[in-house]
DNA sequence: CAGCAAGTTTTTGCATGCAATCTCCGCGCA
DNA sequence: TGCGCGGAGATTGCATGCAAAAACTTGCTG
């Protein structure tokens, strides 16, 4: 009835239509942490919040469920999920068998070497990035900038080889790996900005990366799978280092989703 | 406790909701080749075709887009999606790799023997079945129930080793690699017993079964690991096989939305 | 005859009403 | 005092109306 707002269709994000609007802010507010693991959600409390009408916002619920972020009741409705450790080990090692088998058959399914190039190309800048930083007279307190920059090269670089295993199948279950909290390569990256012997440890990390480019060029499958995992097993060491460093934790999105074991 | 049906059809089955019961259906529809790949889902004439509003409708067919049997149309609405033979050697590699991980993790994960006391209930019940079936006294026209009954048995076989897993991220993932047609392995498994050397390609796959109990129970991840992705494997040659002949490939679910690569 | 444009029809996306169901709280009874 | 029960409010699932956009049709013009 009462004209809901006045929806200025000039100005709007990238995102058109309410249920697309509805989700992002839905997935963002809960990955900031604004429900509590556990807590229902009610479609109603949400309509006064997001100023959307049921309908957008049961469609939303529903993906979010698919994607796993909530769990649908039995008697109806929708719950905040929450994560134990063990659900992030869990996806953490599922994004490694992944994220291996993608390297594998990036090296198994190459056909011209000319299909390296753009992989080649993150993999300098990358290796351009951790110069940079381990240079002496650059400035001690990494620019947040820096970070952000070198969180989307990292993206960007293992995006690639997803694309190098030429499999619509396993992007589609990549992703839905990735949408679990802390399962996220780049969720965990900025964490090793505050770690020590942060340096060292991303030295390591680009190892990973040119050896992983090198093993594929080289069709050396079993080489490359196994590089692959092991560079993903090194999230997990990142997210130990977050969960006893609370002021780490905070920035780490879907944090709050966390459900420790015993306390706190 | 009132009655719940009032206007709902006679004899509906043991799905309670609109949404769920519609989801059911289409899915079999679509599966049984109701509709032709690339054939735009309008949501009015499955209002009548189906007896449901448009509004479960329109969650079902949500849902199967998430699933992958449907894709969503840029302009809005939903279209059934077309599956390349690549589409299907890249489900089943992701299967294998799945699957592999699942058997790995069985092994590193188990505690006590006793946990190997289902599976290895299954392995034999699968072991005798296969025995009898190769005792020259049996019949030599295979009955459709036994069929079933190793089909429900091999399901169960594998499901146990993803129990064992004890990760709920790698079910949940397996589940949604199983849903794309010709993926799921029990799909399959009916081809075989079309098969010429049908007795000897079932003694390999159940020795398979065997190796991977006994490598799961000493605790060899990289075999139990190896042999769940070559178990895996089987079911390329019983696609290929498949797809040769006609009369086996009308009997698997899915079958029409193979989008041939030159002719029919 | 071809191409474009305007009108028409279909279809989707969204909002909302309604009824069945669930939840929760208070009350009565053993 | 503890427990079952009933009812009122809250909540979901479903159906449907409405408007905007897409797709199709038709007619006009070069």
């Amino acid at each position: 009835m009462q004209s809901t707002e006045s929806k200025s269709k000039s100005g709007n994000s990238a995102e058109v239509s309410q249920t697309g609007r509805t989700l992002l802010n839905l997935r963002g507010m809960l990955l900031r942490g604004d429900f509590q693991p556990g807590e229902r959600l009610s479609e109603l409390p949400l309509v006064a919040r997001l100023g959307v009408s049921r309908t957008p916002i049961r469609l939303a619920l529903d993906r979010l469920a698919h994607e796993g972020l909530l769990e649908a009741s039995p008697t109806g409705g929708f719950v905040v999920r929450a994560f134990s450790l063990e659900d992030i080990w869990d996806a953490l090692e599922t994004r490694g068998v992944l994220e291996g088998a993608a390297a594998r058959l990036a090296s198994e399914r190459l056909e011209h070497d000319s299909e390296l190039v753009q992989l080649r190309e993150y993999r300098d800048e990358l290796d351009a990035m951790i110069h940079a930083e381990s240079d002496p007279e650059h400035l001690a307190v990494p620019d947040f900038d820096s970070y952000a920059r070198y969180l989307d090269l990292n993206e960007a670089f293992h995006s690639e080889i997803v694309t190098l295993a030429k499999s619509a199948m396993l992007r589609r279950t990549l992703e839905q790996v990735k949408s679990i909290p802390f399962a996220s390569p780049s969720a965990m990256v900025y964490v090793r900005s505050k770690l020590p012997r942060a340096p060292q440890i991303l030295a390591v990390a680009h190892e990973h990366h040119r050896a992983i480019v090198e093993a594929i060029e080289r069709k050396q499958g079993a080489r490359a799978e196994a590089l692959a995992r092991e560079h993903a097993g090194m999230s997990r060491y990142n997210v130990e280092v977050a969960l006893t460093e609370p002021s780490i934790l905070s920035t780490v999105p879907g944090a709050s989703l966390i459900r420790m074991p015993a306390a706190v």
